[in-house]
Order: structure tokens, then C-alpha cells, then sequence
DNA sequence: TATTGTTATACTCTATAACTATA
DNA sequence: TATAGTTATAGAGTATAACAATA
């Protein structure tokens, strides 16, 4: 017997409820930091890349350049990155993250790490391996799937 | 060979990228209706259940009754609801689609079906099964890890 | 006295358009 | 002339606190 339309609601259903438990889960971890999810994007990105001038964080974020001055200037003010002249270019300036920045940084790293080991910790290595390349054939569908959307 | 913590921290990662590509398809299917995510929630609540007050609304997305106020106004004036007079208590407005707020409601229902149907079809009722039982899976197991980070 | 919804106020994220300084 | 970032303005979502009407 196929499975029914019904199961492959439950299944999106519990793809989007295990998405929306991980966010509120990030928001609320954030927040105790002094931290929201767009500035995070920023440390974040600075953290791992190293400085960035505002035009390269609101490619990189996807967000207007207007965007990325409220954000740093909110970073900035709450200590977890500073502006830096930049050594070439007078006209841009390059967010380079505080002690505190650099901090949170490692933080989210280990958080982020210590996460994906509890809850996959406890799974056998078979059903890991079914999740992952389950998780891949969505992925690869994805974009299909999307592009079906946008000429409805 | 144990899996690795790389390894753990690249599936958490497909997880949230494949939560983003749908998020952000969603809420460019909704602009196009002319709704957002937050209004959309409060049209898909009233669709599902019938007319709720604002108090039950606020309940229901965890949201303060001032914001569904807001959330209401919003959709009463683009015509997806109506207030009516709550029978047993003048206190209350009861919340209630209109037509086109109930087309819409379908037409979501639709979109959700749609949606599930292309993402999982192509997919081997095997490879579903391993994918499902994996989602609840990490369901099951992640009431425990979010209480443990609260209690980090 | 308790509850429902609103007004008042404020903060965050987001965008576009116009402007300044620099390239 | 083009680019980097800011000021100006606006809209959406969110919250708390004070208040009115009703229960």
C-alpha cells in the first residue's frame, strides 16, 4: 500500500516543528547572551571570516547595506565588535569583533557543537546515516520543489 | 569507525539550512498573497478552528494580546477577517474569516499538500519510513537537550 | 475583583531614497 | 562616475503598562 498525502503532511509538519523548536531554542540562548538572531549573523560571520567591511556582511547576510549600519551600531554599543578603519579604502569600515565578540563566538561554536552531539549522540550510526541521507535527497529536491512553486 | 562530531555538526546544519529554504519560500508565498507569517498564522488558526477571540489567539501562538490586537487590525483592513460581537460576552470580538480570508485558508491547505507531495514522492516508501522515524527521532530527543542547555 | 481588548510607548528588524565622503 | 556608509523616513512584529468596558 502507498503511503497517503496525510503521512507526507505529518512528515513536513515534523521537518517544520523540529525547525521552530531548534529557532525558539536559538532566540532564547541569544538573548541571555545580550544577543538577537540578526546581530548574531554578524559576530558570527566576523568570528569566523575575520573583519569585514558592512558591504560584505549585508552581501553575505543578505541585507541592505542601511540594515547592516542599525546592526553594527547596536553590536557596537553592546561591545561585541568595534569599527576599524580600513587600511586602503577611507571610505569603508571594517567590523572586527571585541574580546567579548570573539568570545561569543567560541561560544556558539561549542554551542552549536555540544547541540548536534546530544542529539545525535544517542542514535545508532545506521539510523544517523538514514537521517543524513534522507536530509540529502530533501536538500536536492529542494530547489526543484521551489522553482515548481514560483511558476504556479 | 564512530562518526565524528564534524560529522554530527553537519547534519545539525542540514537540518536548520533545510528549515531556511522552506522558511524563506513560505514567506515569499505569503508576501505574494499579500500576507506575512505572523498574520498568516492568526488566518490559519480561525481557518482550521472557526472564530476565536483575540484572547484565545494570543493563547494559541504565545503571543501578547496587545500584538494579536495589532495582527488583527492589520487583516481586518486588508480583508482576510472581521470582528464580530462575541454572543455571550461583550468583552470579547470573535475573530472570523472572511471569504477571502477562508480561500486563502484553503488555498494554504492546498499549498501544504502540494508541497509535501513534491518534496517526499519521489522518495522510496523505505527511505521515507527511515526518514519519519529519524524526525521523531530527534523529537523525542530534543525536549531533553533543550532543558539541558537551560540548565547550562 | 478579574478579564478582554485597547491606547500609549518603546525596541528590533527590515526596506528604499537621498546624501556625504571617498575612489 | 561609482561605491561605502549614513541620515531620513516608513512599515512590520514584538513587548510592558495603564486604562476602559464588561463580567
Amino acid at each position: 500500500m502507498p503511503r497517503s498525502s496525510i503521512d507526507q503532511q505529518a512528515a513536513l509538519d515534523r521537518v517544520l516543528h523540529l525547525a521552530a523548536l531548534i529557532d525558539d531554542d536559538m532566540t532564547h540562548g541569544l538573548e541571555a547572551m545580550g544577543l538577537t538572531k540578526a546581530r548574531v549573523g554578524v559576530v558570527w560571520l566576523v568570528h569566523q571570516q575575520g573583519p569585514r567591511t558592512q558591504r560584505e556582511l549585508a552581501e553575505a547576510l543578505s541585507v541592505s547595506p542601511r540594515n547592516v549600519t542599525g546592526l553594527v551600531d547596536a553590536l557596537v554599543a553592546t561591545g561585541f565588535v568595534t569599527r576599524a578603519p580600513h587600511p586602503h579604502d577611507r571610505r569603508s569600515t571594517l567590523v572586527t569583533p571585541t574580546v567579548r565578540g570573539r568570545t561569543v563566538g567560541d561560544d556558539l561554536a561549542a554551542g552549536r557543537a555540544q547541540f548536534a552531539e546530544a542529539l545525535f549522540a544517542d542514535l545508532s550510526d545506521r539510523r544517523f546515516d538514514a537521517i543524513v541521507s534522507g536530509l540529502d535527497a530533501l536538500l536536492e529536491r529542494l530547489p526543484v520543489v521551489l522553482a515548481q512553486e514560483v511558476s504556479r
